[in-house]
DNA sequence: TGCCAGGCCCTCTTTAGGGCCTT
């Protein structure tokens, strides 16, 4: 086995063995316009098995209006007996720890993820994947990249109700591994490292099936 | 009552504009 291949499963395993998958469900779009965090759901996938679940509503200090209520399906009754999100976000935080992190679309989970921590002094230490970029090069001809959208494009089994933080991110776990295994499949790959999916996310559409024969290439 | 953001990504592009995706 050569230096780089051994390195690649290592850092494969890394992700493997720390990564959560979350998602939140907010008051709005813009943390920076003064928007909370109403709910938290994540999975930890260890060797691409959820070994662990985190669920929580948190209560914002503020009524929610009724386009969210509609949309996410919790109220403001529900959120009035919740716990505040200062109490719910520690105890998040000590969930994820340092583990590398997931979510449909990152960049809105890191951002509300970043303003909670903050309120409470702290930071997030692990490194977002965002499952959106990755399946909008690997599934191409989907009819769109929405969660749902994709889960239902692949036949994976949905028993609840999307928009709810834990049935999110247990749906996002799911996609990903899928998305993992169709890429081992086609390509002919053992393991995805870290580094491959970065470089994935970061490539035009257009190039990386040319990426992906060339990586296996190099690595087979 | 109606609207609010930000990053990605494509194209009729790059001195820009607009759709997608998240709540």
């Amino acid at each position: 086995m050569t230096i780089f291949k051994a390195l690649l499963i290592k850092e494969a395993l890394v992700l493997a063995n720390s990564i959560v998958v979350l998602d939140f469900e907010t008051t709005g779009l813009s943390p920076d316009q003064g928007d909370r965090a109403i709910e938290i759901g994540a999975v930890k996938l260890e060797n691409g098995i959820v070994t662990d679940r985190f669920q929580a509503l948190m209560n914002p200090g503020r009524r929610i209006n009724s386009f969210i209520e509609n949309y996410t399906g919790i109220s403001n009754r529900m959120l009035a007996v919740a716990p505040t999100c200062t109490k719910v976000m520690t105890e998040f935080a000590d969930f994820i720890g340092a583990s590398n992190l997931l979510a449909h679309n990152a960049a809105f989970d890191a951002r509300f993820l970043e303003a909670e921590l903050a309120r409470l002094g702290r930071q997030v230490c692990g490194e977002f994947s965002c499952s959106l970029l990755l399946a909008r090069r690997i599934y191409q001809d989907a009819p769109n990249h929405q969660l749902g959208t994709l889960i239902n494009y692949k036949n994976i089994a949905a028993d609840g109700s999307f928009h709810r933080a834990l049935f999110d991110a247990e749906m996002t776990a799911e996609l990903w591994l899928m998305m993992l295994n169709d890429l081992s499949e086609r390509y002919g790959l053992d393991n995805i490292p870290f580094s491959l999916i970065k470089r994935l996310v970061k490539t035009p559409k257009a190039k990386v099936d040319k990426l992906l024969i060339n990586y296996a290439a190099k690595i087979n």
